[in-house]
DNA sequence: ATAGGTTCCGTACCATGGTACGGAGTCAAG
DNA sequence: CTTGACTCCGTACCATGGTACGGAACCTAT
């Protein structure tokens, strides 16, 4: 239950680097150094993993941060107006990406057969 | 239908030094210097708009580079599998976002209330 | 023709999210 | 008790996508 920061990178497949980053940016705190160095538990890994998942749902170091100190906190309405903001610009996200999706099966649909020429990709666009 | 580098910008929202850094990175041509400086048209106008759709769109600029060089070249089986290729990736994307949306949708729910006590914010993540 | 606004160009700087490097200390096994 | 692996720490460097700066040239209106 009691890892090196070796340890503790492997198991949110990290690099070592990588955690001492997070350590300064404030999203991992740095544990107090005793017998033969710091120890990472099983909390850590926790924050760890929700770090590198709300990261690839598009959530920035600073924004993940926020989530983290609101986790912390007691504070829900705070933490529930922030969840809906980040709601609201998720959504947007995800619109914009699915009209790109569109323009794409376009282009793909107009790019196909046998017809000579190049393919209009910013036409696909709307362009 | 002729207009200076500020007008060019102005006409894509981007500032100055916006175009001339795409043009370095070679998104945008650089006209040739005629009477009194270089001049764009509606056909600059038409990329600049595309270069941003597909930005938003989550594109970064060296794939918007490969898009552009497809839509000028022809050959449309090259141009086909790369939009095939960003479409495949745009859509793990679009479900990596649904995935949080529905996490920060759970985490909304357990938020509200008159519950005492955090918000759970990382358990909402299924952390 | 002179002032003010643009343009041109190189170079420097910024934020974000890391990654690498080098030296010193520590720990465990042979 | 020495070797090798790992840790700690500061600092430097990297890519991406710009933004800012400063001097020189040039364009336009008065």
């Amino acid at each position: 239950m009691d890892m090196t920061i070796g340890k503790f990178a492997a198991a949110g497949n990290v690099g070592v680097e990588t955690i001492r980053f997070y350590q300064r940016k404030g999203l991992l705190k740095t544990p107090k150094r005793l017998e033969g160095g710091r120890r990472y538990g099983s909390e850590d890994v926790r924050r760890l993993l929700f770090i590198k998942q709300a990261q690839s749902a598009g959530f920035a170091l600073e924004e993940i941060k926020e989530l983290l100190d609101l986790d912390a906190g007691d504070d829900r309405e705070r933490a529930r107006a922030a969840a809906k903001r980040r709601l609201a610009s998720l959504d947007e996200r995800i619109a914009e990406l699915n009209r790109a999706r569109a323009a794409l099966e376009r282009l793909i649909g107009e790019c196909a057969s046998g017809k000579k020429g190049p393919c209009p990709i910013l036409a696909s666009f709307g362009l």
